[in-house]
DNA sequence: CAGAATCATTTCGCGTGCAAATTAATTATC
DNA sequence: GATAATTAATTTGCACGCGAAATGATTCTG
């Protein structure tokens, strides 16, 4: 019926938390690649509630203002340059550009050699905007990054990354490798 | 299981980026926040696709597998417990349960002390799907798992449940601090 | 013991992001 | 130079996951 498995599994490194039911998730008993699929999910989560947060507060979403920040580096560039760029989606890009040209943010332009391709470029409202702009990361999330030290800061990043390789297939034959 | 890692091993380890471009994205010129912010980027829309891939081949999503393996380990168990375990909003564990129910493989019942909560068990049928069930995380990230040392995984998934506890702020407050 | 407060779950409305099909423009091939 | 193949962007259809409000059940108060 109910599986109790006596696992002798001594809680190691992150899991040290007494043996007292930390509630939210006994993660202890869970096999590493499990563990691992939980952290993402909450990654996952925070990055949407943060997301959400951010239409909240400014009416736009974490993609759009990652989009926003993308053409204003890039500018002027084509929407598919864009969707590499931050991640998303080609279709999911065209939405996200409809609403940061409703909003008068950014500009659309078809090429003038490429009459397929569409050029963008940042409005001077659109420029004013991201000045004032909220950051990508919820401030807590920053304020706790940034108490950290630049050592380890990196080390988070270049896991990240490595981990981001790993479960990245598209651009990964091109590469040869995840080393 | 039983070794401790190395507690201050990790400095330097993968950070060694070299300034060489690497197609797909111009990371080297970002704000460590902003590259913190496009891996974080990549992490969510592997597992959306992940997720995806899991839906066209066995007809559920990565949720409804995860809430699948939850309710094998902690059965009985009610619905709520079941969406803190995987980090998901009561409202979409809801939807989630209906097409685990709907597809035979859980049982609903009301419970017999308080009749608000919902007892979730699984099917002899939800039981033999299980058994024969795809993981969690694509078979090729787990592949380039398995290739790494123990401590390498393990300080993987160290640094991403502190990430996670960085960026999830619900049960913060609760611990006291990420440390 | 009635009414208020609380709790677990569900319903509803919204925006997201993807794949597949579509449109329009460019290049390749014969 | 016309037809086919390719490319860039968009439209369409679908399921997800959230918050807020609603529902039903339980406990607290007076």
């Amino acid at each position: 019926m109910t599986s109790q498995p006596p696992s002798t599994a001594i809680p190691s490194l992150a899991a040290e938390s007494p043996p007292s039911q930390v509630e939210g998730g006994g993660d202890s008993q869970l096999s590493l690649e499990d563990q691992l699929f939980v952290a993402l999910r909450r990654i996952t989560r925070a990055m949407d509630l943060q997301s959400r947060l951010l239409l909240q507060d400014y009416g736009l979403t974490a993609p759009q203002l990652s989009a926003l920040w993308a053409i204003s580096r890039l500018q002027p560039v084509p929407a598919g340059v864009v969707a590499r760029e931050i991640h998303l989606g080609y279709s999911t890009v065209t939405g996200i550009l409809d609403r940061l040209e409703r909003r008068g943010w950014i500009g659309r332009a078809r090429g003038d050699r490429d009459r397929r391709s569409v050029s963008l470029c940042l409005t001077a409202e659109g420029e004013c905007f991201l000045a004032g702009a909220p950051k990508l990361l919820k401030s807590g999330f920053q304020q706790r990054l940034a108490g950290l030290r630049q050592w380890e800061r990196m080390q988070i990043v270049a896991t990240l990354q490595r981990v981001a390789d790993m479960m990245d297939d598209t651009n990964l034959d091109e590469r040869g490798g995840v080393f």
